[in-house]
Order: C-alpha cells, then sequence, then structure tokens
DNA sequence: CATGAATGAGTTTTCATTCAT
DNA sequence: TATGAATGAAAACTCATTCAT
C-alpha cells in the first residue's frame, strides 16, 4: 500500500538475500574456511537452500569477492577518517594506535582475513581483488605522510613507501600474534608498538 | 651374517620414508596449498604409493602437522644462531635482518605458513603445534634480550614481552605485504625495517 | 459490454500463450537441444514466467509433445500438396524432390526430430505420438501410390508398402548425411536422389 | 605362477575395466539416452563404484567418445569385407543389402546411433569423431565404385559423391522407418531397397 | 492471470582412505 | 613392505517444478 509494492523484482528483498547469504558465508569461512565450509552448510547458515544462493552469487567464489568488496569499503573509511582530522598527524596516527590496535587482533574478523589471504596465494581472482583494496589503503596513507602536515614529508619516495610497509607490516602481522599467543592484549602491544610507530612516522635518526 | 637387515621394520628406513613423504608433501602444499594438493600428487612426489604413505601417518592431516613439527626445529636453531654469536646484541640482531627480511617474504614458504596459520583458527591440535613452537621462540628470543649483552635487558618483564611481540608481528607482517605487494624487495623494506627494529631494541625515549 | 471479456479464462487467450510457448521451446530446443534447452529460457523467450507456463503445460516433456503434433499437421499439409496438384504422379513428385530435400537437410529441425526419434526410443508416449503421424504420413502417400494416376497403382500391397518405407527412409537419411557432412547440399543430393525416386515410384524393371 | 604376474598395474585388468564401463554406459546410454543416464546409473550397470570408473575414463564425453571410437572400427571391418571379395561388385553390394539392412535396422544399437547423432548435432567434440568415422566410409566407398570392377567408374566425381551419400542416407534412414514403424522387417524392406541401390550403383539412364 | 522466489533432488566429478594381494 | 584398485561420501552446481503473493 505504501508504495508501488508488487509489479516485479523487489530490488531490496534480493539485497537482503545477498547479505543475507554474505553474512552467513563469512560466519561459515572464518569457522571453516573457504575450502571447509561447504555450500550446504552456507546455506544452512543463511537459511535458504543451497540452490537458491545461484540467484544471487554465480558461484562460492563470486561469494567471497563480494566479503572482499564489502570489507574493502570499510577499510576505506578508516582512513577517510585520519584525514579528516586535523592537527599534528603524528598525534593522530599514534592516536588511532589504539584502536587500531584493538580492530587487528579481533581473530573473528582476522581469521577470515588470513583465509582471504590465503586464497590469494592461490587465487589469481581473490589476489587482484585484495591488491586492489590495499593499493587503496597505501595512497592514502602515501598521501598523508607527503602531506603538508607530515614531520616526513621531504623523505624520498621509497622511504615513504618502505614505511608505508612496515607500518602495515607491523599492523596486520598483529593478528598473526593473536593466533599464536592468545594471552596478548592491546595494552601490552601498545607498549611498543607506540614507539615503533612513531619511529616509523618520523624522520629516522 | 649379524644383522640380517631384512626381517622386520628397519626404523632407520621407515624414518627415512618419513621424510621422504614430508618433503614431498612441503612442496606440494607450497604449490597448490594444502588443500590443493591431493595424495595422489603427494605420492608420485614421494616416489610411494599413496596407500603406502598411510603406514607411516595417519592421514592428511598427520602429514602437515609433522611438517609443522619439522619446521618448528628449523626456526629453533635460527635463533640458536643468534645467542651463538659473540659481541654487540643490537648490532647481532640488526645484521640479522638481512637474511630475516629474506626468509619472511619468501612467498612459497609462506603461502603454506599462512595456511598452517589458517587452520590453527579452527584445528586445535595445529593450533597447539604452532602455538608451542612459537612460544619457543619467544622464550629464545625472551632470553636474548634479557641476557647480559641487551641494552633492554633491565625493561620490566612486560616490556620485553611487548617488544617481542612486535618485532615478531613486523617480521611475520611482511609475508602478507609481499603477497599484497608482490612489487616490494628487501632492499626496500629494509629501509625502514633497520629503524623500527632497532628502536624495539633499544630503550625507548 | 456483451462479453465483458474479463472473467474467467479466455480460451482464445490460452490458445494463444500455448502458441507462445511452444514456439519459443521449439526454437530453444532447436539451438540447445530437449535437454539443453532449460525452462529459464524457454520462458525468457516466451515472454512469460517460467512458473506460468505450468498452467499451460504440464511438464517440459508436455511441452516437447505438443510441438510434436504442431509438427504432425504440418507434415501433413505437405501431402495433401502433391494429392492437390493435377497432371502426373511421377513428375509431382519429382518435382517436388527439390524442396523435399530442402527441407530434409534443414539441420537446425532437423537435430530436433532426431531428438524427438532418439526420445521415441525409450518414451512410450513420444513413440506413441511419432508413429501415429508416420501412419498418416505412409496412408497418404499409399493413397497416392495406388490411386489412379500411379505408374505403379496395380503393385502387390506389400510392395507399395516397401516402396514408401525406402522413400521415407532415404529422405529421413538425408539429416544424418548432412549432419555426418555438412559440406553436402541439396544439388549435389538430387543427382542420385532423383533417379532413384523415380525407381521407387515407377515399376522395378 | 604362469608369468611375471604380479609387480605394477595389470594392463589386461585395466582394459577388461575399461570394456566394462563401455558396455554399461552403451547400454545404459540405449535405454536412457546420453544426458539420461546418470555415472550412479552406469556404474552400478558396470559394477563399480562411479568414482572409480574416473580412472580409466576422463569424463562422461570421454565415454561416449570411447564407444563411438570403437564402434567406428566395427564398421570400417564391414567395409573392408567387400573390398576383399572377389566378382562383380554390383552382385557384391546387392548380397551385402541382406545383412545390411538387418544390421541397419537393428534398434538396440541404433537408438544408441541415434543418441550419438543427436549429440553431434550441439557438441562438436562427438561430431568431429563421428565425422571422421564417415569420411572413412565414404572414402571406402568411394574406391569400390570408382574401383576397376565398377560399372560407374567413369562417373564424375559429384555424382559419385551424390551417389554414396544417397545410398548411406538410404541405409541410415531404415532406422528411423524401424523406430517409426516397427512392424516392418527385413524381407519387406529389401523388395524396394534392392531396386533402389541397383539404380544407386549402375549408370543412371 | 501472472510472477519469480524458493526448493530439493539430481548432476558430474574429486579425493582421502582402505584393503586384498 | 608395498601396491594401486576400489570405495563412498562429499563437493559445487543445475534445473524442473511449486507456491505465496
Amino acid at each position: 500500500m505504501n508504495t508501488k509494492t508488487k509489479r516485479k523484482t523487489d530490488p531490496a528483498l534480493a539485497q537482503a538475500r545477498r547479505e543475507q547469504v554474505l553474512c552467513a558465508a563469512a560466519d561459515c569461512f572464518k569457522r571453516k574456511g573457504y575450502h571447509g565450509a561447504g555450500m550446504a552448510e552456507i546455506s544452512r547458515t543463511a537459511g535458504m537452500s543451497a540452490g537458491h544462493i545461484y540467484n544471487y552469487f554465480a558461484s562460492k567464489e563470486a561469494i567471497i569477492e563480494s566479503i572482499i568488496e564489502r570489507d574493502m569499503e570499510e577499510l576505506f573509511s578508516v582512513f577517510q577518517e585520519f584525514e579528516d582530522q586535523p592537527g599534528n598527524l603524528v598525534t593522530i596516527l599514534l592516536n588511532g594506535l589504539d584502536s587500531g590496535v584493538e580492530r587487528h587482533i579481533d581473530v573473528d574478523q582476522g581469521a577470515l582475513d588470513l583465509e582471504m589471504q590465503s586464497e590469494a596465494a592461490r587465487n589469481e581472482k581473490v589476489a587482484r581483488l585484495l591488491r586492489k583494496s590495499d593499493l587503496q589503503a597505501r595512497e592514502k596513507m602515501r598521501s598523508l605522510l607527503v602531506g603538508e602536515r607530515s614531520p616526513i614529508k621531504a623523505a624520498k619516495a621509497a622511504e615513504i613507501d618502505s614505511r608505508i610497509e612496515v607500518m602495515f607490516a607491523l599492523m596486520n602481522g598483529l593478528l598473526m600474534r593473536k593466533i599464536l599467543n592468545p594471552s596478548i592484549d592491546k595494552e601490552l602491544l601498545l607498549i611498543a608498538v607506540r614507539p615503533a610507530m612513531k619511529t616509523l612516522i618520523t624522520p629516522f635518526d
């Protein structure tokens, strides 16, 4: 009664169904891994028949690709926040560490990231998507580091690149630490993360 | 005449066979991943029948577990080297970075590590092994950092722990960087890895 | 006002819808084969929903059965033409060969015929329909061959039957030839088809 | 004890298994059609697990391809017989008609032929095999018709080709006749087949 | 009348594992 | 000890058919 609401396919329903599948799949992948989770389990989790999923996704691969794309957008927004904040860059980034570390040691989301990373080593399509996402993140970071507010804006391009790589490596590596040593927590990590990151965003020597 | 060398299982031969399988499997897993490599391929690579492998390993899973154990020993020996070297600890560790970075951005071995890491998120046995290995590595490193030669030997336990976690995170994170950005190389990374590591093994402030 | 033209099923519309489906299905079957064409494609081609087709046909099988029935009527009309033409029977039939050969080496339609034929070998309903159609065709042909204008009207029944069977065999066999040797064309075939058919409609010896 | 009989794969067994599968598959295809017969049924008929079949054939398609190849060799031997027989060609071919007609109205084998023919209309690989087989048959026949003993050895190439095509069409068409009119038998058909074939292997006019 | 979302049994194929020899 | 033939359960995916709207 509210709108036209009747004739033809309802795109809102379709979108809802896609989300349903995406969430269910992400959940299954976290628990069982991409290869370990079958369409049967995903469909059960999503509350719809396996066959029906194929009305929304062309293949199991298409599902993980969609998950990656969804995550990409989220990642992007994190970096946008840094850019939008006023004031001293070092302060901004170091302040961001708190939530950054927290986000990176979330094993639940991390398990999925790891899974995608593993898949990328063997699946070119997945690799391409992940790299695209990563490229955007690096560019965002570079624009911060060479910006007016940056204490290292004068550094050579290679040095900037290296700093970015190592910052990212450090943060991403935290996930593995949490998996291998579940007893660590954010506060403990920050003790050393902060000085290390500071080194990475201020001039060497 | 003395040994007869035939009757009943020769334990040396059995061990050799196990090694054969382990090497073949590691090779296959690197190329195709744990799920991508089949027992058929492994047996072909190992030069023995698929059925026969089951005389030495209870399952495919048991194989990867053995590989992990084998890798543990290797990792252990790397740390032993640091300990055995004379002189200034900072110098030793920074000098070790060169080969350390190189080892950590070997995507072939790394892809397997990643897969094992992923597997750990859901396979308790694998997790336990990996953690045991990691624990040993951390202890080795701690013994270095609190040793006589260490510039931070006076630091609090939590700080030491944090430093170790972050060093490991950084190094392990390099693998992901290499996967997401294959164009990076050791030299580029070392530009920022060195200062960051130096920060992590010298007193803060 | 008189018909109200809406309430309850309009039989004319229903018939039109059936035709729509039949044409679409025949089209799809020619292009993809009976098994290769899905209800989804048929419904798309027919411009109606898949579900709706089931208001007119009980099953996919029912559709092909209807197609067969429709084709039967068409075939029938071909024979009617011969009967209606005046003059010498031999001339009429030989003149008809030109278009007859052409029709029989149309692989698109033919592929469907072949599939129906195959289906007949295991689907009794299809077999019955095809045989009914064939029986009518044979009877039409027999009435021509024993008619006043026929040069073999005096032949024994078995001989007439044999001639009809062989004529039909020859014409139907052309389709297989075209499939196995796509390079042949109507003109080439007519070189030998004409004398062979002439033999079959004139007294032996 | 008889031979070495032990070490390594026994190729005789493998061959036997292949035959087993081929026969079972041919049987199933006759009864249910290529698409209608599932691997499950084939494996049941062959008395081995579905999975095991894949040790001998790469796919279901590979099975039908092997069947075609097997049939090709058989067909070839039929033509060889004609060539090897001494005496008048017309007599030889007309004498061969008896068994030829019989072979062509064997609906059991024929159902399979039809199935393969149908498949060829949609499956290029199958089509290629069938055409290769057919080409050999045509060439064999041509060599007979242009040979020393042939009454039409002087005919133009196109005419020879046409005669061959029509002879083959006629014989292959008999199968369809038998399917559409199961009451016909060899004797009845021969009444008209013989004169028609005679026309096709003697000079026109 | 008409839709298309939803189902579930079915498809071919793969593969870790077992076992007679 | 060693083989590889054999299995069977699972995988991803398809599709004719049903049904609430």
